[in-house]
DNA sequence: TTAAATTACGCAAACGTTTGCGCGAGGCAT
DNA sequence: ATGCCTCGCGCAAACGTTTGCGTAATTTAA
């Protein structure tokens, strides 16, 4: 058993042809002689030929890889965005070079870095929550590198990307609790350095205009989406005057971090106060007090859709047609999703 | 700005000098006088040269990447295991080329084939739940790229593994629900072809055999770790004659199930019966009635391991080091964890 | 002054594949 | 018999980098 793989050089050598010829008849061109393509293709098997990839990158200029960067692979969200992602590459025949920043700006500027040595043929990014400068994703126009954002945006001219409508999710959130006859309610938002804190904002601002409700800018708390930073958000609006008897939160991993929290404060979940969140994941299929509602956010869908158009970009460019000047800014409708029979305390 | 990516030759086109003395300037190799080393660096910072991974791996013969494949990136325990591989691979200055099974055997060979083709320098792999055979990977010791596995391992002869010791962490389990009073205690164990299986049942029976109780088989019951089939389990270990009061789950997300079945069937969780994982997982501190306690099984540190096991067969490799027979099979002790303050029903 | 040693570069091959172009042999038409 | 066309191969370059070895010029020592 030789240690290294055999090549092109050693099943040529075997039937004394050329590199060349046996390059041909592996990949069945006309010119090759059918006896001959079939020697080739037997001597191939009996040594266990398999082409060398990297090889085959130098020579056409592509790696038919696609770089992904997300912020956290065990956020369902991402993971979930993620498997989509590999759906469409798989198909197209693309390998997925996936890397987590762990919302780390150093790491973040550092991946993409590495991203670029690596000459992926695009790249997919979900923004870390603490990114607030962006040259690093800039300086891959420089590599002709086509880059598309997806679900965390950063506040950029002239991208590409795919992201939910959190605007209106967040009226239809905000329409749903006053509905339910709440009067004070209180948003714990994200960074914002995030295109996605903004919408919520003003989706928040938009659904109070519509129901003829005073905006009152102390409900709306930002966080930096980490339990400790959940529990300052929410003690924040607790002490306020108008104390919010329903609370939105940036996702439900910060939901959760507040539910706990209001729960070590002694009070009654979905009775003194009730919480919205975003993503709908599963995890509060399980969790002892969900919230009454969750927003949506399709991250197959959204994953699915990036990795569409960043193909769609490679195969452009491939076909050097270089006169794009429009972007992709795909906005996928959220929807507010509630909860069948929301637990009460027993 | 050019579309294509300067290369040593325009570098060295620029400065009428040759690719090679361009090569060893870049790289400060003593045989390039100073000056000249000065000017080829300038000229690469002015038209932004960066070295070709793709060119540099061909020549070498190396392409500096590890592959890792596990089931469910989403599962903490997995995402957990690889932040501890990127960790270990970015300070070695390896590139992890990451992928998950979804547990489906055929997507995994098809993986274990593109990593191969890719010509990662070695290979970590947690097996999916149903693969059954293992030849895609005794097919990778025919291309002499190391493997390792790590949490869950395939039976199989000659190979390297990090595992958590499965045995002594259900003795401890056993154990911590035999001093509470159970003396009927069900197992829900996972797919047979899992190593982790066997090792549950067996330290399940040593546990009862050293506190001199019966060894009932019908108390063990199989599962694939779906919801659905999680279900059926505990259905099945609830008509038993000796109803078990305590159940021992294979891991976090079946305990999760079989909680929430246990609480349709109208079962006290806690009172009628109780549960113990395995994973410890941090989602269990956000569940409606968590495990009262669960086996830790450190996948950092697993994933650390398997890493740096892998890491160093790469370095014998290159080293020549071809005298390895000895196989790595490192066993992490499992820590039965009680959680503080289970949750009772209020 | 001459020979030997050292310095600073360049040539060419290699890694493994693809592909443009060319050439020799055989077949066919005139 | 000769010229043209087609078939089936091979040569060589290329992709972008590294590196073994060689050479010319300069410096140093005898």
């Amino acid at each position: 058993m030789r240690s290294k793989p055999a090549t092109i050089k050693d099943i040529a050598r075997k039937l004394n042809l050329s590199v060349s010829t046996v390059s041909r008849g592996l990949h069945d061109h006309p010119s090759i002689g059918l006896t001959t393509r079939q020697k080739i293709k037997a001597t191939a098997a009996e040594l266990h030929y398999e082409p060398n990839q990297t090889a085959i990158f130098l020579q056409k200029g592509t790696t038919q890889t696609i770089g992904v960067i997300v912020p956290e692979l065990s956020e369902a969200f991402f993971s979930t965005a993620v498997s989509a992602i590999e759906e469409i590459a798989n198909k197209r025949n693309y390998t997925v070079l996936l890397a987590q920043s762990h919302d780390d700006e150093h790491l973040e500027k550092h991946l993409v870095e590495k991203m670029k040595n690596h000459r992926v043929d695009g790249l997919l990014v979900s923004v870390g929550k603490n990114t607030s400068s962006y040259e690093h994703f800039e300086k891959l126009k420089q590599y002709d590198i086509p880059l598309v954002f997806f679900d965390r945006i950063p506040i950029m001219p002239n991208i590409h990307y795919v992201g939910c409508n959190m605007e209106t999710g967040t009226i239809e959130a905000l329409n749903y609790l006053l509905k339910k006859g709440h009067r004070s309610i209180g948003l714990i938002n994200g960074p914002s350095t995030l295109l996605a804190s903004s919408e919520r904002k003003e989706g928040y601002i938009k659904a109070l205009t519509k129901n003829r409700l005073k905006f009152d800018p102390s409900l709306v708390v930002s966080c930096d989406l980490t339990e400790d930073g959940t529990q300052k958000a929410l003690q924040e609006l607790l002490a306020n005057k108008r104390k919010p008897t329903a609370v939105v939160t940036f996702n439900d991993y910060v939901a959760l971090y507040a539910i706990k929290y209001a729960r070590e404060l002694s009070l009654c979940i979905n009775k003194d106060i009730e919480f919205v969140s975003y993503a709908n994941l599963p995890l509060a299929n399980y969790m002892q007090y969900a919230p009454v509602a969750s927003v949506e956010q399709f991250p197959f869908l959204q994953g699915h859709k990036a990795a569409d158009i960043l193909l769609d970009l490679l195969s452009q460019k491939m076909r050097n047609q270089n006169q794009q000047t429009a972007y992709y800014k795909i906005i996928i409708e959220s929807q507010l999703i509630e909860r069948a029979g929301t637990n009460d305390q027993d």
